[in-house]
DNA sequence: CTATGCACTTACCAAAAGGTGCATACTTGT
DNA sequence: ACAAGTATGCACCTTTTGGTAAGTGCATAG
């Protein structure tokens, strides 16, 4: 914890800063949080760049192995978009065996500092999430089954 | 290729996966960074979050008004779902032109401040990302104007 | 000689996400 | 009377995303 913040980290004293909106007209970001979702988003990319932060330069094996059910195409695909926005760095050896690995650029460290919270958060609410989801989950299934309820 | 099999739509059937990861019990969480993207995957959500964070209770109108180019099924489907989830509150006044807010429960709160520091990347490197991208977009676009791939 | 692993690539498809527009029930303003 | 605003619901449709399965070229293990 900081004494500066950019932001909030205030009490339940509700409200974040005016954090208005930004009417530029730029690519059409709406604020920096918008910006910031149109590099991450995709389904593997936060993973990916939180365990090539992690890991430092990794193999694309290794990558694969460690984010769970991602087929190659998702991966590659990612990889690829991840390194057209400038955050991960791709090493070709150009060895016969193929051997490539990924790193991360500045900008992808800072991305994956900033994604760290986020984590954080996951980790500690993880039991209520899971619960929520549960719930969730079952509540849809019967609605399933029994057709549709109206009112 | 063989001549005789060009079945295009098969019904697997109850195939039984061989998946091992029962989804049924945890949501199967590989770590605390999946656990939240979960939450707040969906196009406005961390949007949505931000921007009710900053106002408190604010009123679907002015949300809708806040969170531009996002339409009202949009709106309304991610707010139902970041009300299931536990996220926000809905308030129903019951009054006769409809008045409802929505604000945010303690986790809607501390998620919101987690997503700070991403909405701070994206402000400092906002130019950079906006480069990356009018980058990306024109290349792509003259590889289309240009032909296709094969055939 | 065949299997396997490496790092991909491609084609084809299904599903999810998202968008548009109309409808509702009621009130207030013109 | 009529338009507009309020907070949604719903049907229909397009776009995007993600998944599967196969193939590629090379090299080493068996």
């Amino acid at each position: 914890m900081s004494s500066d913040h950019v932001g909030p980290t205030v009490p339940p004293e509700e409200t974040l800063p005016p954090t208005e909106i930004n009417p530029s007209t730029l690519p059409g970001f709406t604020c920096g949080l918008d910006a910031t979702l149109r590099v991450i988003s995709g389904k593997w990319k936060p993973l990916i760049l939180y365990f090539v932060a992690q890991d430092g330069p990794t193999r694309y094996g290794a990558l694969r192995r460690a984010v769970r059910d991602v087929s190659d195409k998702m991966l590659i695909q990612q990889l690829k978009e991840l390194e057209a926005d400038g955050l991960v760095k791709r090493t070709d050896y150009k060895e016969i065996p193929p051997r490539v690995d990924y790193s991360l650029t500045p900008l992808g460290r800072s991305l994956a500092e900033a994604l760290v919270p986020l984590c954080s958060w996951g980790t500690e609410n993880m039991a209520e999430v899971a619960r929520l989801f549960e719930e969730r989950d079952t509540s849809s299934r019967n609605l399933r089954r029994n057709g549709q309820l109206s009112t």
